[in-house]
RNA sequence: CGGGGUGUGGCGCAGCUUGGUAGCGCAUUCGCUUUGGGAGCGAAGGGUCGCAGGUUCAAAUCCUGUCACCCCGACCA
C-alpha cells in the first residue's frame, strides 16, 4: 500500500504544543497522530490510528493463541448489574453515570466484569462448557478528577479486557498463568522495556494481582525491585518484613517524661539526647501515631483509626488507602480533634487509644517485645520505654509506612531500589466476587452447583501508543518499533526534475507490490521539511530518493541509528522488503 | 478538592501597567525565483480580544461576576 503524503490527512507542528509536558503528547500531537477535542479525550487522526490498531492486532494474536474468544460490550450500560455488585456506588465519581430520557439510570463502561459474568451466566451452565476466556477491545470510561498527559491518561481510552471463567482454583491459576504468558509475549513484541510487579488489587477486588509497567520517569507508579533477587512490586504492595520478637522480662519500666516543646519527632529526639537519659535516641526508636478517619462504602458515618509508625518515616497515603481499600481514608480537620478531646495533637499516645476504643494498627517493624517513646497523651509529655505486648497491644498491623530506597527486600535478599513506571497491563485472579453477586454456577458431574471462579486482565491499548512512544523518541520525533510503525518505509522523494520524482514513484509502486507499506513523500515541499517530517513521523526507515540517482542509488537511512547507506536502484526494492521482512 | 497559570485569526505569542487605528512569527492563497536539511521576494485573505454586566465620549486594556482550559498534588488501563 502507498500512502502519499501529498493527500494524506496531516499536518505536522513545527513548533511544540503549549500544554504538553510529556515527551510522548508533544510528539504524537506535533507528528499529527492526535488531536485533543476535550479534557481526557483525543481524536485519532490517519497515522494514529495506524499504529492503534497495529497495537490491537498484537494484542488479538496474542489473545487468540490463548483461545481467547473476541466479544464485545456496549460501552453505555444499564445501571442494574453494578448495583449488584455495589460498584455503582464503591467506583464513586469516577463513573460516569447517566440518565435516559425517561429517568433510567445508565453509565459508560469504566470495565466490564459484570456483563461478562452475566453473560457466561447466559449461555453456559455445565461443567463441560468451562474454562472459557472471553474478551473485547472497547472504548472505557472514566471521569478522571484530573486527565493528564495526553493520552497517557484520558477519560476515554480503549482498553483490552479479558475474563477467565473457571471451576475451581487450580483452573483460575491455569488461566491466570497463560495470560500472563501471553502479557509478556505482547509487550515484547511492542519492543517494550517493562517490568512485571506485585500490585494490590484495588477496586476490582481480588487476591493475586500483578501489573506491568513500563519503565519511565514520567510514569504515574512507583515501584521498587531488589538489587539482589527477581523481586519487584508496587509500593503500595510491598509487605514490610518483621523483625523477631524480642523477651519482655528484663526491659526497663515504662516512663512518663515532662518534654516541653517537642511537638516533633525532631524537637523530641534532640531534647531526649539532652536530657540525660544515659543512651540516645534517634527518631527510629519513636513511635508515631497518626490519626485518620475511615469510611466502609455502605457506610455512612467515619470511624477514627490509629496508625503507628517508626517516627523515621512517613505515613504513605497511598499504601494507607490501598491496605483499607475499598474504604475511603481522610485526614483528621480541626472539628474531629474538638469532637475528640483525648487526642492531644502531637502528644497521641497508645493509651488514650485504648481507653476511648480507638482502632489501632501499627507497622509491622512494632512487634512484641520492642520499646518506643511515644506521645503521653497529655501536652509536653512523652513516655519512654513503652513496651509493645506489655503496656500497649495494638489491633493489628497494617502497610502505612513509606517504603525507601534501601530499605531491606521483602523476600531477604539485598535491598530496595525504586523506579517509575507506567501501568499498562494488569492481571487479577478475581475469585468469586462476582460470580457469586450473580450465581454463577456450572452444573458438575454429580448434578450439583460449582460456582465459577474468575480471572479478570486487563491491557491499556491507547495508553500503549504513548508508553511506546515514551520509550521509542528522541530530539528529532519518534521513532516508532517495526511492529507497530504507521508504515514500512519513509520513502522521500527530494528533488523536483522528472527523473526524481518518477524515480519515487517506480520505487513506492514496486515495494508495493512486494507487500511493503509505503509512506511517500510526494509534496512539492523543500527536501529539508521534507527530512525533519520523516524523522519526527519516526518511520523505522526512511529511504530517499534524490541526487544518487544519476548514480543509480538510493540513499536508506535507519531511523533510530541515523545510519545511512547507499543501495542500488536495483537491488532496493529486495533490501527493503528484507529489512521490513515483507 | 487544594495550589499555580492562561484565555487575543488555524498554531505560537505581543499589546493590558499608563483606555483612543488590533499587531508579530508560523501556517494558508496568488505570482515569480528556489530545491539534499524546516527557502527568497512581492501581494492577499482571515480575529464578536472566553462570556456577561459595569465605569467612560471611548474598553483587548479599568472594575465586578462568570465560564473554560492547562500545569503541580490527592485517584487508575
Amino acid at each position: 500500500m502507498i500512502t502519499r503524503m501529498s493527500s494524506l490527512f496531516l499536518r505536522t507542528l513545527r513548533e511544540d504544543p503549549v500544554d504538553a509536558e510529556v515527551p510522548s503528547h508533544r510528539l504524537l500531537v506535533r507528528a499529527g497522530y492526535v488531536r485533543r477535542v476535550a479534557p481526557g479525550g483525543y481524536s485519532w487522526l490517519p497515522l494514529g490510528l495506524r499504529v492503534l490498531r497495529n497495537i490491537e492486532t498484537v494484542v488479538r494474536e496474542e489473545m487468540d493463541a490463548i483461545g481467547g474468544q473476541e466479544i464485545q460490550f456496549p460501552a453505555l450500560l444499564p445501571r442494574e448489574p453494578y448495583e449488584a455488585t455495589g460498584r455503582w456506588e464503591a467506583y464513586g465519581p469516577n463513573l460516569f453515570r447517566l440518565k435516559d430520557r425517561k429517568g433510567a439510570d445508565y453509565l459508560l463502561g469504566p470495565t466490564h466484569e459484570e456483563l461478562f459474568a452475566l453473560t457466561v451466566k447466559g449461555e453456559y451452565s455445565s461443567y463441560k462448557d468451562y474454562p472459557v476466556i472471553l474478551y473485547q477491545i472497547q472504548t472505557k470510561y472514566r471521569d478522571e478528577a484530573r486527565p493528564r498527559a495526553g493520552i497517557l491518561r484520558g477519560r476515554e481510552f480503549v482498553m483490552k479486557d479479558s475474563y477467565s471463567f473457571d471451576l475451581d482454583d487450580d483452573g483460575l491459576a491455569r488461566s491466570y498463568r497463560r495470560h500472563r504468558d501471553a502479557y509478556v509475549r505482547i509487550f515484547d513484541r511492542l519492543g517494550l522495556d517493562y517490568v512485571v510487579v506485585a500490585a494490590t488489587s484495588g477496586a476490582m477486588g481480588g487476591s493475586a494481582s500483578e501489573e506491568f509497567l513500563a519503565v519511565a520517569g514520567t510514569g504515574e507508579d512507583t515501584y521498587v525491585r531488589s538489587t539482589e533477587s527477581g523481586f519487584a512490586a508496587n509500593v503500595e504492595a510491598v509487605v514490610t518484613p518483621a523483625p523477631p520478637e524480642q523477651p519482655i522480662e528484663g526491659k526497663p519500666e515504662a516512663q512518663v517524661h515532662h518534654t516541653p516543646n517537642t511537638p516533633t519527632i525532631e524537637t523530641l529526639v534532640d531534647f531526649l539526647n539532652g536530657a540525660g537519659l544515659g543512651r540516645t535516641f534517634t527518631a527510629a526508636d519513636t513511635l508515631k501515631n497518626v490519626l485518620v478517619k475511615v469510611r466502609e462504602p455502605d457506610e455512612k458515618d467515619w470511624r477514627l483509626l490509629a496508625v503507628g509508625v517508626p517516627g523515621d518515616r512517613e505515613v504513605d497515603m497511598k499504601r494507607l488507602e490501598a491496605a483499607l481499600e475499598p474504604a475511603e481514608v481522610a485526614l483528621l480537620e480541626e472539628a474531629d480533634f474538638t469532637a475528640n478531646p483525648f487526642l492531644v495533637k502531637g502528644y497521641i499516645g497508645p493509651g488514650a487509644l485504648a481507653a476511648n476504643g480507638v482502632r489501632y494498627l501499627v507497622d509491622p517493624r512494632i512487634v512484641r517485645g520492642t520499646a518506643w517513646v511515644t506521645g503521653a497523651d497529655k501536652a509536653d509529655h512523652h513516655v519512654v520505654d513503652l513496651v509493645c505486648g506489655r503496656d500497649f497491644t495494638p489491633d493489628g498491623t497494617i502497610e502505612a509506612a513509606e517504603v525507601r530506597e534501601g530499605d531491606a527486600s521483602p523476600d531477604g535478599r539485598g535491598t530496595l531500589v525504586a523506579a517509575r513506571g507506567i501501568e499498562i497491563g494488569h492481571i487479577f485472579q478475581l475469585g468469586r466476587k462476582y460470580t457469586d453477586a450473580f450465581e454463577v454456577d456450572a452444573l458438575g458431574p454429580d448434578s450439583k452447583p460449582i460456582r465459577i471462579t474468575m480471572g479478570s486482565y486487563g491491557i491499556g491499548v491507547s495508553r500503549l501508543v504513548a508508553a511506546i512512544a515514551e520509550q521509542h523518541h528522541d530530539e528529532l520525533g519518534l521513532v516508532w518499533p517495526r511492529a507497530v510503525a504507521p508504515a514500512d518505509v519513509h520513502l522521500v522523494v527530494a528533488g523536483k526534475d522528472d527523473t526524481v520524482t518518477e524515480g519515487g514513484e517506480r520505487l513506492a509502486t514496486q515495494l508495493s507490490e512486494r507487500g511493503v507499506q509505503v509512506l511517500l513523500d510526494d509534496r512539492k515541499a523543500s527536501p529539508g521539511v521534507k527530512f525533519a517530517d520523516a524523522e519526527l513521523v519516526g518511520v523505522p526507515t526512511i529511504v530517499v530518493v534524490g541526487r544518487g540517482l544519476t548514480k543509480g542509488v538510493v540513499e536508506v537511512k535507519d531511523r533510530l541509528s541515523g545510519e545511512r547507506t547507499e543501495i542500488a536502484v536495483d537491488e532496493a526494492v529486495d533490501h527493503l522488503a528484507s529489512l521490513t521482512g515483507r
